[in-house]
DNA sequence: GGAGCCCTTTGATCCACATCAATACGATTA
DNA sequence: TAATCGTATTGATGTGGATCAAAGGGCTCC
């Protein structure tokens, strides 16, 4: 029976216009007939087990990468071992922005889960974003998103207190999971909480006894990496009033 | 006499292709008939007295901006009022790309002295960059260059310490002043203690302090806002060997 | 299905930076 | 030259989160 399937329905099945993320993704305002050119130009795809690198700090870039399947995480190092946890992505987002501007990497993306993402060969992609105006735009809107999610970023690290980090955090998670068709409310974590810390500038003591204090509180249900989010307005309350 | 200069001479005189700044903004990389190309988008300019907003957070997204003379800080501001400084702009650097993704700005941007912007209206920019392959390319390193920026500031706001801090931010300034011209050890601070602060995840005395410090151990010469650079190696080894 | 290891939680103590407070400086204007 | 105001420095004290430490829990990989 399955020898009877033609290799091209295979293919299809795996091509962007048959993607069910194509709206998060860069297909994303394109109409059929350019979802195909889209299709030619996304080579290959490449499944990356978890704990391992799509690509590395100082490695030449060649491709941007869109996420298929699974999740990341992008970080910095410093020469004496300091690492920060830059973002965590999650699929239909896009790996690799920060290559384009010196041709090399300038950090590491790991997946945190056994992943698999669609390579996209930047040079082809810039071409065809000269004939494709919507794959232009919506190019120009995925960069210029991943500015505005860092200025969040900054903001978090720079002016909020611990339980605000993590209560924005979980926000942020939960409205991404439900724009992927998931529960807003529940929820696996995928990664530890030394990397939450990390990507909040705190250690992994202040994220646990945040996540306990949340649970006392009754905001949220914590067993682990499974989070229930028990009371959304009351996270949002401990973000924006901040008792001086 | 001066009034035997036919105005287009002016005109051209503050065009791309006479702009001293050329080699560090959009017009790098390409060919003199590309630039001539690129003068033709370039609208107008506008000129933004000190303290003054080139544009508020919320406001429709129409233009990007290259900052031909002066200096401008980038913040976003919370209801509760709390606000973070996500950055300082020099001249050549180009401000308002965070607006791309929502059509609306989502930071303010505000003259730290009397200052001259280029207006480069986005649509227009989009539909020649679909011609001009240079600028294409350089438009999307700049971008790229944007975000690998945002993740050294968070790098330096999520691990460093507060000397650290002030350390790469001089670093920083000093590189940036070198790019332009000025002198690398010898500069004029635009912004106030505060802003610094705010940038650095710091309250103002805390960057008063750090930089009393670097006077004690000879770094730097501090007298208020200008500051002659010392020990260049001396600033470096204080970000690189952190004693745990 | 069990051994080992990594991850998480929780408690006790410490410290870097915040906060509060007062003074001093410099630029601007009268 | 004095008055005013925003900005900067410096000191005293407080505190949120880091650090140190130990025990418990749950994956992962044989």
């Amino acid at each position: 029976m399955n020898s009877a399937i033609p290799a091209t329905i295979i293919e299809i099945k795996t091509a962007c216009s048959q993607c069910n993320l194509r709206e998060l993704c860069l297909p994303f305002g394109l109409d059929p007939r350019e979802i195909n050119q889209l299709d030619e130009l996304v080579g290959s795809r490449r499944k990356i087990k978890r704990q391992q690198h799509l690509y590395r700090s100082g490695e030449s870039f060649e491709a941007i990468y869109a996420i298929r399947a699974g999740s990341f995480k992008t970080d910095v190092i410093l020469e004496d071992g300091r690492d920060q946890v830059t973002g965590f992505q999650m699929t239909g987002e896009v790996l690799g922005l920060d290559g384009i501007s010196t041709e090399h990497h300038s950090c590491n993306a790991i997946a945190l889960e056994d992943s698999e993402v669609c390579v996209i060969p930047f040079s082809r992609l810039e071409e065809l974003s000269r004939q494709v105006e919507s794959l232009q735009h919506q190019f120009h809107k995925i960069m210029s998103r991943e500015i505005v999610r860092d200025h969040g970023v900054m903001m978090l690290l720079g002016s909020m207190r611990a339980e605000e980090r993590l209560a924005a955090f979980l926000l942020n998670l939960s409205q991404r999971f439900t724009a992927r068709g998931f529960s807003p409310s529940e929820f696996h974590l995928r990664m530890t909480r030394d990397e939450i810390g990390s990507y909040l500038g705190l250690k992994l003591e202040t994220v646990s006894r945040a996540f306990s204090r949340f649970q006392e509180e009754g905001l949220v249900a914590v067993q682990q990496k499974h989070i229930r989010i028990l009371d959304t307005p009351g996270l949002k309350r401990l973000l924006n009033h901040h008792t001086i």
